[in-house]
Formats: C-alpha cells, sequence, structure tokens
DNA sequence: GAGATCAATGTAAGCGCTTACATTGGCTCT
DNA sequence: AGAGCCAATGTAAGCGCTTACATTGATCTC
C-alpha cells in the first residue's frame, strides 16, 4: 500500500526477480518456473499490482478490444445480437466498445473513428450501405470488419446475416399462397438502411413474380415505433378497395398496425392479416400472435464475433455464413 | 504514404515545428497560432497521421473511456438505460466499455476487473446488492461508479434510479382501490437483484399496511421470460379461491401471464387483473393494454452519465437525482 | 568429461506520446 | 528605451510495459 501505484518494477524488486521474468508469468505463465511464479503472485498480492493499460498497450500495440458501432441499442434485434457478440468476445479476453448512430451515415463515420482511435483491433457494422469514405477510413488503417445482419454473396466484404429480401420474398409468397392478392407494406425507413430496402425489394418482387392479379397497394415508410406503425395503418389500409394483408418491416411496425386495426374495429385476421419481421418478444406477446419472420439474432451475433477473431489473428477469412430465417405462423 | 505508420515526430518534421506543439495543436488548439495550425493539418492529412492509442495513454494517463457493467443488453430496460448512457458519454468524446454479467455477482466482479484494467475512468454498475469485494476493488482503483436503476436514500453511493419499493407500493395501493384484496405476485428472482426484491417487498409492504382483509395468497419467482411468466401464472392462480389480481414484477412475466390466462379461457379484466412494471413497449402491445409502472429509462440514463462524468472531472457529487415513476392505467 | 542443448531468467532498448519547464521575441507601459 | 509580460514554441524527461537478445546453469549425449 504505497502512495503511488505499484509498476512492474515493484513487484520485480519485491520478488526478487526482473521485471521481464514478472511480464513473462503475466503473459504467457508457462515460460515462468512454478516456483517463481508462487513468488511473483505473492509480490503482486502484497502490493496490490494492477498493470498499466496504456503501457501495456504501447509497448504490445494491442489493446484487447474491438468496437461495434451499431443504429441504437433501443431496438431489441440490435441489443440482442450485440449480446451475443460480446459474450464471445468476453471468452476470448476481449473487451467490446459500444458506439451509436442513430441510423446516421456521418455519424458511423464519425464513430468509426472514435474506435479506431481507441484502438479497436477489429469492428463490427450493421448492414452494408454506407459511403464509401467510411469503408476507406476502416481500410488505411487496417483494421478488420465485419458486417451484421445482412448477407450479400457479392460482396468481398464479411457480412454475417440472412438475406432479408429472400426472407421477405419467402414470407410474401406464404402471404400470397394464403389467397391474398391485394397487400400493402409497412416498410421501415429505406434510406441509408440496406435491410429495410431489402425487405421491401423482396416482397414487390414476390408479389410481381406472383401475377395473376396480385398487387402491391402501397408502401408506407414509417420510423421504428409503435406509434409510427399505427399512423401507416392508417394510410396503408386507406387504398379502395382496401388491402386483405398487411407486410410490415418489422415486428413493432406490425404491433403499431395492429392497434391501429383494432382501434378501427377490424378483425384480425378476419378483415386483414397483419404479418411482421424479426419475431421480437412482442410478436408471440399480442394477441392473436403476430406472423413474423424469425431471425437468428444471438447466433448472429456470435457468428460475427468469431468471423471477427478470426480475421483479427490472421486467419484465413471462413465462407461467409448462411444464416437462415423461419417464416412463424401464428 | 510511407510504409511505417506516421509518428508524432513524422508530422513534426513534415510540418517544421517540434513534436509539443502537434502534441497541442491536437490536444489543446488554442494555444497554437492560427497558422501553425494550419501547416499542421496539412502535414496530418499528407502522412495520414493517427495518434497511437497507447502512447497517448499512457503519457497522459487518461484513457477517454468508461465501463458499463450490466446483466444483459437482451433486455429492453437495460439495453434503453445504456443507450441513453452511451449518449451523454458521447456528447462528452468519452467512449463507452460494455461488459453482461447474466447476473452473476461473481462474472460481475470479473467484468469489474476487466474494465478497468481497460482504463476505464469510471463505472456504470446496475443495482446496489453485491459482495463487499467488488466495491473494495473499485474503490482501491480510485475509480469512481455511479449505480443505476435503483435508489437508496441511505448509501452513500450515488444511485441514479427510482425507488422500486415506493413504486411497486404505489401500484399496489391503486390495485387494492380498485377493490382487489385476494393478490398474488409473479416476481423477477431476487437473489442478487435488489430491484426484484424491492419491488416484492413494496407489494408486500402496501398489502399488510392496507390491512381489511386484504391478502398475498401467493409469491411466485421467474426468470425474464415469457415463458415464465405463463408458467408462474398457472402457480399463481391455482390458490383458492384464485386471487383477482397478479401483479407482475416486470412487463414480460406479465405479458407471459396474460397470454396464459387467456389460453386458460380468463377474461382480463374481467376474471384476472395483470398488472406489469417497466412499461417496455410491449405493455401497449399487448391487449388489452398492460397496466404498468412507467420508469424513465432514457432519463435515467442520461443522468447516470451526467452523474458519473462529474465525479470523474472531481467535482462535487451532486446530489443524486430523484426520478420518478408513473402508473400506467390502461 | 567436454560439448551440446535447453529451460529459466536477466538486460536494456524502445514503444509514441504528454507536459513541466525553458526559451524567444514582439508588445505594452511608463 | 528598458522593464515586464505574454503568447508561441522548443527541449527533453519520463510514462510502465514488452520483447529480442544475451546469459546462466543444469541435464543430456557419446
Amino acid at each position: 500500500m504505497s502512495t503511488a501505484k505499484a509498476t512492474l518494477k515493484d513487484v520485480a524488486e519485491r520478488a526478487g526477480v526482473s521485471s521481464a521474468t514478472i511480464s513473462r508469468a503475466l503473459n504467457d505463465p508457462d515460460k515462468v518456473a512454478a516456483d517463481t511464479r508462487a513468488k511473483i503472485n505473492a509480490a503482486i498480492l502484497e502490493l496490490g499490482y494492477t498493470p498499466n493499460f496504456g503501457a501495456r498497450v504501447l509497448a504490445s500495440n494491442r489493446t484487447g478490444t474491438v468496437g461495434a458501432v451499431i443504429p441504437t441499442l433501443s431496438n431489441a434485434i440490435f441489443a440482442s445480437g450485440v449480446q451475443a457478440f460480446q459474450e464471445v468476445l468476453d471468452e476470448n479476453g476481449i473487451t467490446l466498445l459500444i458506439a451509436t448512430t442513430d441510423f446516421d451515415p456521418e455519424k458511423e463515420l464519425y464513430q468509426v473513428r472514435q474506435l479506431l482511435a481507441h484502438g479497436a483491433a477489429g469492428l463490427l457494422l450493421v448492414g452494408a450501405d454506407r459511403p464509401w469514405t467510411t469503408l476507406d477510413f476502416i481500410e488505411k488503417h487496417g483494421v478488420p470488419h465485419v458486417l451484421g445482419w445482412c448477407a450479400h454473396a457479392d460482396s468481398d466484404q464479411t457480412c454475417v446475416g440472412f438475406d432479408n429480401a429472400a426472407a421477405a420474398y419467402d414470407a410474401t409468397q406464404r402471404v400470397l399462397m394464403q389467397g391474398h392478392r391485394r397487400i400493402a407494406m409497412i416498410s421501415g425507413e429505406c434510406a441509408s438502411n440496406d435491410r429495410a430496402q431489402a425487405r421491401l425489394d423482396g416482397v414487390r418482387r414476390a408479389i410481381s413474380d406472383h401475377g395473376r392479379g396480385a398487387a402491391l397497394l402501397s408502401v408506407t415508410e414509417a420510423k421504428y415505433l409503435l406509434q409510427m406503425g399505427a399512423e401507416a395503418f392508417v394510410t396503408a389500409y386507406s387504398t379502395r378497395p382496401h388491402p386483405t394483408a398487411i407486410i410490415c418491416g418489422n415486428d413493432v411496425l406490425a404491433a403499431g398496425a395492429m392497434i391501429q386495426a383494432r382501434e378501427m374495429g377490424l378483425d384480425i385476421p378476419g378483415d386483414i392479416s397483419i404479418v411482421g419481421f424479426d419475431d421480437i418478444g412482442l410478436a408471440r406477446a399480442v394477441h392473436p400472435g403476430l406472423t413474423t419472420v424469425r431471425v437468428p439474432q444471438s447466433e448472429m451475433g456470435r457468428q460475427a464475433a468469431e468471423q471477427l477473431l478470426a480475421k483479427i489473428s490472421g486467419e484465413t477469412p471462413p465462407p461467409n455464413p448462411e444464416l437462415q430465417t423461419e417464416f412463424i405462423m401464428r
């Protein structure tokens, strides 16, 4: 308990060995004889020594951190993905730096800068839609990155996610198979959001591929809020003739739409069918249960971490994993 | 674009000034003449210079990070609090380190160690219930911390949150005012969770204070999962006579209970009233709307960040803010 | 038993920045 | 005009660790 914080040198003196040995005992214990290690541990305990982070980083050029830049944590779909991401990092002794962008591409670049300035050894980004400047910056830094929540077979970037367009296509097909022909979509905002855009594209394509009188009557974009889903429903339902099914870009919008539909005295699914996307907890909690597309959030976070760690340690990047979505009929 | 990464010295040579001036231009621009600054910026741009994080930390002894150790991000109540916390930090140029514990006190200590080892200048912890060793460790490090999601007037620690017991007490009073006398509680797991415990205590106390035949028929603890809420409902409802109201420790459990009640053919609120806690999005989405207690999640995260930043910069810690909950009748 | 081998440890050179202190030279003030 | 002041910049000493390389004995080999 000296006044100043104990340093390696203090521990070295106390234990009667050189500071190099202490360093080794800490970072690569096998290289130090067992009894020496014991002495060292004792000295460390007595002095209450903790390694100085800055010195360690400077000397070794490793921070033991990676960064995640996501739109927001107040969105279950990101939060639980990041949770899984963090867990895997943790198992590997890596600490997570987090920054949010509120869906603003400029802010994303800013945050990327911040995290790289803080020594992140790798980066998790969301989606593939961003100015080239951002990727350029990352590449100049020589720091690997992976993209989550999306899949792009054509891209040379590592993507860990699912094919939003395909999942939406599939969901729409099922809706068509149920006999629906007049369909409306309530989409998330597509600007700078390839996930929302892909879902919309998938719906569009499924309907036009189907033909036989199937029509997408309207597309209403709405912010990720229950209330916005409700408002969008009014618009989406207002066409004549009414749509018989409304496909929503996510469960929150779908739940908002359901509330509004009920408010307007409509029966679900009698008068109108509503389909969501994501399968967040809400989808099971509402009544009637929300038909939706389950996305493998945790699995995605986990694999994203694994891919990133592999890239960081310079391993040959494994192929982009194929993550499957699942249509949940409720 | 040299092979090796540019250092301060390189920039200094290029700009024809000393490295100290560059450092000043970067960290305290006012101290450098405008034209010198211009030269420096040009040199930085040309060389693509980025400061070395480790060296900066070592020399200045500041990392510009704070840490948050929370149970999990897959829980809206934490995720949105952390989101707000992060936003405020960001405004102050601070980066957030995140670690999760899955409600395990030992893991919490481990994560605290990790974050402090990574140079966190301050710590956000959840709740006040933990082994003394954890706080002891933090204090030895001389790093300030704040506790979120709880309030303890008696404590000498900085708490930023709301009084869970009082909120639960209040909610229970309202339930009693509605005429309910036979009440059951589905509580979150109380072990190492003072928030859940406080809510339970609040319910208990309100019922015993009320007297006049009011009784807490049962308390069922359940994990934070829809499914667990449903299962707990079976138990909670099984007493004879049945309870007429079930107060749940959180909205997820309440939603699970609602699902099960409906499954059992019970009418809500005709046969059974269900009350939640937290007012997450779900509470508004279910039908009928879930009566619950709104907690100021974002405000809490924001104030927690402000308090922590104040403590870090050595300001006299402002008094623990008083955050109000609100009973939401649906 | 001399040399080779190897595990364990020591030596010391940085890593790239920040910052206390020193220096410089142009102003103001009287 | 000389003293005093101050803004702008330079000098150089660390910050505490990691690690390449050197050293030392002990054990093994023939």
